[in-house]
DNA sequence: AGGGAAATTTGAATCGGTTCAAGAAATAGG
DNA sequence: CCTATTTCTTGAACCGATTCAAATTTCCCT
C-alpha cells in the first residue's frame, strides 16, 4: 500500500524491548535500573535488543508517574522582571549559586520557573519540581498553590507561619554590630540613612524629635535594621528620637539626594548608619565632593557588603550578608524534609576604613560647605 | 478501629473530584483544561467539589505522560565544576540570561541539570526537558544520549554535523576586524598573544620563522581568531611566519608571563593582537610597569569585551562578543523546531583608547626596559 | 536424587491524567 | 411536534514506566 511509507513509526517503548529480548517488561525494567537483580546473560540480551531497536533507556515520564519524585527544586524569579533578572549578578546570582551548590550535591536539577504576576501561580501549578523556594516579598501568595500540590516550600526573608519553612537573616543583630562598632569608637552624634520603598521622588528628612512612626520604610528587614540601631543607641543613652533620619528612594539618584540632605540638614553628625551600601557609597561620594574627609570628619557604615564596598574610597565598613549561605540553607531544608524549620543566619560586621573615632570637639570643620559640583 | 488514625489519606485525584461532582473523569478534566467545553453549571459543580476536597488541580505528572511535553529546556553546566559556576558572572551568566529571556517569552521553564563528568550523561537521560543546549567543549559526548531520547539539541561554538543545530560566533571575522583596524592605523610590526589550553606553566615564544603548526592553541575559536589575524596580515603583505606569537596559559599568572615575554623578546612590536581580554589587560599592566605608553608606543587589542575592558587604563579596544544573543539564538532554535539550523553570529570591534597609529620610526623608545617591579 | 534456600523472572496492578469517538441532551428550524 | 444541529458528556484506551508478591529456576548439600 502506498500509505505505508507515510506511517509514523511509534517510538520504541520498554515493552517493545522486552518483547524483542524475550523477557517480561518487569525484567527489562530491572535490566536498566537494578541490573544486579538480572542474570548477566539476560541483562545482555536486553541491552542488545535495546541497542538494536535504538532504545535510549527508560523514558523519565513513565518513571516519574510511578515514583512521583521530580528530583528538582524550583525557584521563582522575584518581581515582574522575568527569568533573566536572576543572572544579572549581585544578590540573585549569589543566592542561586548557593541553591545550585546543594542541588549539585543531591544530584537534583534546579528549575527556574518562568512567568510574571498571575502567570506565576500557573507556573507553580505546573512546575516539575518537588519543592519551591519562594521570595517573601512578592511571592507570598504563591505559597498556597504550592502547598496544595503537596510541595515542600521555603519562604525567604520572613518568619512565615509556624508550619512553613523559612530562612532569613538576622538583620537586627547585624545592625546592632554596626551601631556598637561606632558607639565603641566614641561616636555620639549619629544620623541614619534609610530607604523608602514607596515610589516617591523626594527624600524626607525626619528631624530629631519627630515621631518615628511616620517612617515609610517598608520591608521587615529595614525595620529590623532600624530597631537594631535604635536598641544600641538607646543602650548608649541616645534616644532614636534625637537622631535625624533621612529616608531616600532606593535609586542611585535617591541615594545621592539623601546624602546631600544629610550634609545640608545634619552637619553636626559624626557617624552615619545606613540601610544599604548604596546609600553609604553615595555618602562617601558626596563627602568627597564637599571635601569632607572620611573617616576623619565622618564615619560611614554601609549594609549588605556589595562588591563595590570593598573597592570604595575609602573601603567601606559594612555588614556582610551571607547570601550564598541563604541559598544553601533554603535548598537543604527542601531536600531534608522533616518538620518545618525556621533558620536565622547571622550577619557579620566587616570593618574597613570608613570608620574611625570622631574628631575631637572643636577641631571638626563645619560640615556644611558648598558642594564643588556645578 | 485504632489503626484508623494511622491510615495515610491517599491524595485526592481527579477521579475523586469527578465522582464527588457527579461527572465523568473526562468532564472533570475538561472543566479544568478546556472550561469552554463544559456547561457553566457543571463547571461550577466540579470547582466546588475540588475546593471541598482540597484538590489543587490536575497533577502535572499525569498530563505530562499523556501529552509528552515538559515545557522546559535544559542547560548543562560546562566543565566539572557543577551548577554553581553558572552564576559566577561573566560568560555563563550572560549566556543564561539570553536563554532565560526566550524561555520567559515562551512560558517555559529553564532547567539546570546537575552532574559532573559521567554523571552528566545520567542527568541528560533523566532530565525533564524538551531540549538541551550543550556546550561543545565538554559536552559533545552528551549529544548522543540526548538525541536518542528524541530531544532537540543545540550545540554551542561548533558547526556540528549538518543535522545538529548549532550556534557559534564568527570569530574569524571578529579577528579580521581587529587586525584590519590596526593595519588601517598603519601598523606593520605585529605580535600575537595566544592562549594555550594545555596545562603548562610556562609561556612559549614562537619566534618569527618558526613553523606555526607547533602552536598548542586548542579551541576552534582560537584557531579561527588566529586565522582571521593571519588572513588580514597576509593581505597587508605580512606573513604570519614573520610575526612573533606567544602562547600563554589562560590563568592570570600565565597572562602576565606572556606579556612580559612580549616586551622582552619582541621589543620592536608596535601592535599586539590577542586572543582574549585577559591577555590584553596583562599587556596593559606590564606596559605600565615598564613605562611604555599605550597607545603611543604600543597599540593593544583585546578579544571578548569583558566588563573590565571598558574600565581599563586606557580603555581597551577589543572585539565584542554577543553572548546574550548567543543564548537567545540557541533557545529560539529549540523552541522553533524545524530542520537543523546553523547560526553564526557576527562580532563587532569596539574601538576605545588602546589603539593609535604607530609612533614614527626613530622616535620610538626601546621597549626593553627593566620592569619597575621588585 | 531429593529437599530447601537463594536467585531470577513474571504478570498484573498502579501512578494521574488527557483525549477522542460515540452517545445523550439541549437547541434550533420548519 | 418532529427532525436536524449543535452542544455536552461519557467511557475506555492510552501515555511509559516501576514494583512486588507469587511463581519458577537454579544452586548447594547431603
Amino acid at each position: 500500500m502506498a500509505e505505508r511509507s507515510h506511517e509514523v513509526i511509534p517510538p520504541i517503548k520498554l515493552k517493545d524491548v522486552a518483547k524483542a529480548a524475550g523477557v517480561s517488561q518487569g525484567t527489562a525494567s530491572n535490566a536498566f535500573n537494578r541490573p544486579e537483580l538480572v542474570r548477566p546473560e539476560v541483562r545482555e540480551r536486553v541491552a542488545a535488543a535495546a541497542s538494536r531497536l535504538g532504545y535510549a533507556g527508560p523514558d523519565p515520564r513513565g518513571r516519574l508517574l510511578r515514583d512521583g519524585k521530580f528530583h528538582a527544586i524550583g525557584v521563582v524569579p522575584p518581581g515582574a522582571f522575568g527569568l533573566s533578572i536572576m543572572f544579572s549578578g549581585g544578590y540573585t546570582a549569589d543566592f542561586l549559586a548557593g541553591i545550585a551548590e546543594v542541588c549539585d550535591e543531591m544530584g537534583a536539577a534546579l528549575t527556574l520557573v518562568s512567568g510574571r504576576d498571575q502567570e506565576k501561580a500557573q507556573g507553580i501549578r505546573n512546575a516539575l519540581v518537588d519543592g519551591f523556594i519562594l521570595n517573601r516579598i512578592e511571592d507570598l501568595d504563591l505559597v498556597d498553590p504550592a502547598r496544595r500540590r503537596g510541595l515542600a516550600v521555603v519562604v525567604m526573608d520572613e518568619d512565615g507561619d509556624s508550619n512553613t519553612n523559612s530562612v532569613r537573616l538576622d538583620d537586627r543583630d547585624g545592625a546592632r554590630q554596626a551601631a556598637q562598632h561606632l558607639v565603641g569608637l566614641g561616636h555620639r552624634r549619629f544620623a541614619i540613612l534609610s530607604v523608602m520603598r514607596e515610589d516617591r521622588h523626594e527624600s524626607i528628612f525626619h528631624a530629631p524629635g519627630e515621631p518615628h512612626h511616620r517612617l515609610l520604610t517598608g520591608f521587615t528587614h529595614d525595620r529590623d535594621r532600624l530597631s537594631g540601631y535604635g536598641e544600641v543607641l538607646a543602650e548608649a543613652g541616645i534616644s532614636l528620637d534625637e537622631v535625624p533620619i533621612i529616608e531616600g528612594y532606593v535609586s542611585p539618584k535617591g541615594a545621592f539626594a539623601g546624602a546631600a540632605m544629610l550634609f545640608d540638614r545634619a552637619p553636626e553628625t559624626t557617624a552615619v548608619l545606613t540601610m544599604s551600601d548604596g546609600l553609604a557609597l553615595a555618602v562617601l561620594d558626596e563627602a568627597h565632593q564637599r571635601s569632607i574627609s572620611v573617616p576623619r570628619d565622618l564615619s560611614v557604615v554601609g549594609f549588605d557588603d556589595w562588591a563595590a564596598a570593598a573597592r570604595a574610597d575609602p573601603p567601606l565598613t559594612t555588614v556582610f550578608q551571607p547570601v550564598v549561605e541563604k541559598g544553601r540553607a533554603a535548598a537543604r531544608i527542601l531536600f531534608e524534609g522533616g518538620p518545618p524549620r525556621h533558620v536565622v543566619l547571622p550577619l557579620r560586621l566587616v570593618v574597613r576604613s570608613s570608620t574611625a573615632p570622631p574628631r575631637e570637639e572643636g577641631t571638626r570643620p563645619a560640615m556644611r560647605r558648598k558642594p564643588r559640583r556645578p
